[in-house]
DNA sequence: ACCTGAACACCGTTCAAGT
DNA sequence: ACCTGAACACCGTTCAAGT
């Protein structure tokens, strides 16, 4: 890659975190084009939609909550492992408006970039789910699917209503009473 | 009103019903007025914003669910009583596509129409409530916002992953196994 | 190779001009 | 009283023309 090249997605990347920061996944394109100096068509160049330049944005997130995963995943006690994990995945998620819907409408979509980074967090999710239930604390008709889509939800409900860090995990704690076997 | 204008509005709320049923909450306002066959201007004079228009097509929808729990509050068994009426508030709000959103997002604004269907909605459902604690058998510290809450999560979940209705009534059951005393 | 911005087809919202 | 559509300020996306 040219070196101007290179400076130009640096600083779409940077101007696409401040925005996404701050207008959530759907800020407006044109805009941060433009808070990073450069024209719409080099944005389009370096990333041909949407969903490529939030992939490239949320990657770092994605790799923590993998690690987290699996280091989770060798704790005492899986069904607080689970929990825990859900917490950090519902945080992060929240962290930017709008995530946590264009998480769940990409995560069928297997063209998007964010299917594939949602369906590692799955699985991450997955060798949770079965630890607890081979320790026999969580329900056997639940999967990795499952808990992405509830943590999703949890998530939406944080983003939408502002919710303080200790509501949404008193939410949360209703739901694992309801996973529990 | 004259009869002209009269005209106008009810091919307006044709046009937007269909409209909405079909592309959700979010639908076009020039689309509608379009199909309703009528200048952009004469629907911004009948419905000054889009939740003025919303509130107006989903009137009948929020009278029906304060019916449903009307008859419910009386049913002999309050915790099914509950969840049956959540069912309904699902189903219905997962009809239009983003209205699960436009009600989390509205509800705390009292300015918007929408607010007071919600809190009509909120006291429906807090009729439930009470009637399942004092029979203990739903957790106490449980009220009718929570209610709305959750049950938005789950509409919102069975409207943008295309939920049939026996995975949404399943996820329903996993949560009221939290709630339960 | 890479960048640019005009062009196209859309929005929501307002408001002067018309009947 | 009521209706209309042009005007304004925005979108996302594409692509010919420039370096």
């Amino acid at each position: 890659m040219r070196a101007d090249a290179q400076r130009n997605r640096e600083s779409i990347l940077k101007a696409a975190r401040t925005m996404v920061g701050k207008h959530g996944t759907e800020a407006s394109l044109r805009g941060i084009a433009r808070d990073a100096g450069v024209g719409l068509g080099t944005l389009y160049r370096h990333f041909p939609n949407r969903d490529e330049l939030l992939q490239e944005i949320l990657r770092s997130n994605f790799d923590e909550l993998a690690e987290k995963a699996r280091i989770l995943v060798s704790s005492e006690n899986p069904l607080e492992a689970l929990e825990n994990w859900m917490d950090e995945v519902a945080a992060s998620t929240s962290e930017f408006q709008g995530l946590a819907a264009s998480m769940i409408e990409k995560r069928m979509d297997p063209q998007s970039p964010l299917h594939a980074s949602c369906s590692s967090l799955k699985q991450s999710g997955d060798a949770l789910v079965r630890r607890a239930q081979q320790a026999k604390r969580l329900r056997a008709d639940i999967d990795g699917a499952d808990i992405i889509s509830l943590v999703s939800a949890i998530a939406w409900l944080a983003d939408l209503e502002g919710l303080k860090p200790t509501r949404r995990k008193r939410l949360l704690n209703l739901l694992m009473e309801g996973l529990k076997e």
